[in-house]
DNA sequence: GGACTGTCTTGACGTCTGTCGAATCAAACG
DNA sequence: CGTTTGATTCGACAGACGTCAAGACAGTCC
C-alpha cells in the first residue's frame, strides 16, 4: 500500500543506468538499502562468491551446473541451494536446455553494486 | 599453518592497489573468496548498509555514534553491534575522542570490492 | 571523589543460514 | 513406458545472526 514512489524492485536493477549515487556521496535511503542489501548478502558467502565468479567469467557468458558442482567439495543440493540464493538476489539467471541447466550473470546489477561502492578519490578529502 | 603464500589478510585490503581482477574476468581462488566474502556479508544487512553510507558520506570524513544511533529505530547496543561488524570486516575505523566515538570509512577496501564487481562492457560479449 | 552521560560488552532468545540425505521433477535414451 | 542421468525441492539439524535488557567501562563536570 501507499508510497510506491520510493519502492525499488530487483527488476529495476537490471538496467544499465545507475539507480543511485555512491554511498560515499549521499546517504542511501532505507528503501534502497532494503533492496540492495540482499544482493551484497548473497555475495557474502565464500562459496557463492566463487560461484558468481565462475559464472561471470565463463568464456561463453554462461556455464553449466555440471561444471560448477564438481569444483566444490559440497553436495549437489547445497550448490543448488546457493545458486537459488544468487538467482533470488537477481545476480544470475538460469536457463534449462535439454538435460543441462546453464547459469548466466546479470551484469546490470553488478554494475549497480560496483557503482554504489565507488569511492571518488577527490571525495576522500585531504 | 603452512602455505602463507596464498594467505590474504584484511590489512592488505587497505592498499590502493587492487588485489585481484574483477570476478567477471577470472575465477577467484578460494582463499580470496574467504577473505572478501565477509566484507560483502557485512554490507548484506540493510542497517549496516545505511550505516556504511552515513559514515562514508559524512561531510568531515567521520561521524559520531551519537549521530548514527538516533537515525534508526533500534537500541544503542544493536547499533554498536552492527558497527563492530563493520569494523571487523575492515570497512570502517573507530576512534574515541573524549566522550564521543567517531567512525571513519576505509576507502581502500571499498575500492577493492568495487573493482571486484566491475563489469567490462566489452566482456559482456554481444 | 561522586554523579552523570555516552558507548560498548555480556547473556539470552528467536530466527535465519549452510549443510546433507532422501525424495521429487525434467529430459533423454532404450 | 521404464530406466537413467542431471538438477531441484523437502525435511532435518547444528551453528550463526539480529535483537534487546542489563551491566560494565570511559570520560566529563561539579
Amino acid at each position: 500500500m501507499s508510497k510506491q514512489a520510493a519502492v525499488l524492485t530487483l527488476t529495476d536493477l537490471n538496467a544499465d543506468t545507475p539507480c543511485c549515487p555512491p554511498i560515499a556521496q549521499h546517504r542511501i535511503p532505507a528503501e534502497t538499502a532494503a533492496v540492495l542489501a540482499p544482493a551484497f548478502k548473497a555475495l557474502g558467502d565464500p562459496v557463492r562468491l566463487q560461484l558468481m565468479s565462475m559464472i561471470a567469467s565463463a568464456p561463453d557468458g554462461e556455464i553449466c551446473v555440471c561444471d560448477l558442482t564438481p569444483a566444490f567439495e559440497l553436495s549437489g543440493p547445497t550448490i543448488s541451494h546457493h545458486l537459488k540464493t544468487l538467482r533470488e538476489a537477481g545476480l544470475v539467471d538460469s536457463d534449462r536446455r535439454g538435460t543441462w541447466v546453464y547459469y548466466r550473470a546479470r551484469p546490470g546489477i553488478m554494475r549497480q553494486l560496483a557503482a554504489l561502492l565507488t569511492v571518488d578519490v577527490a571525495a576522500t578529502v585531504g
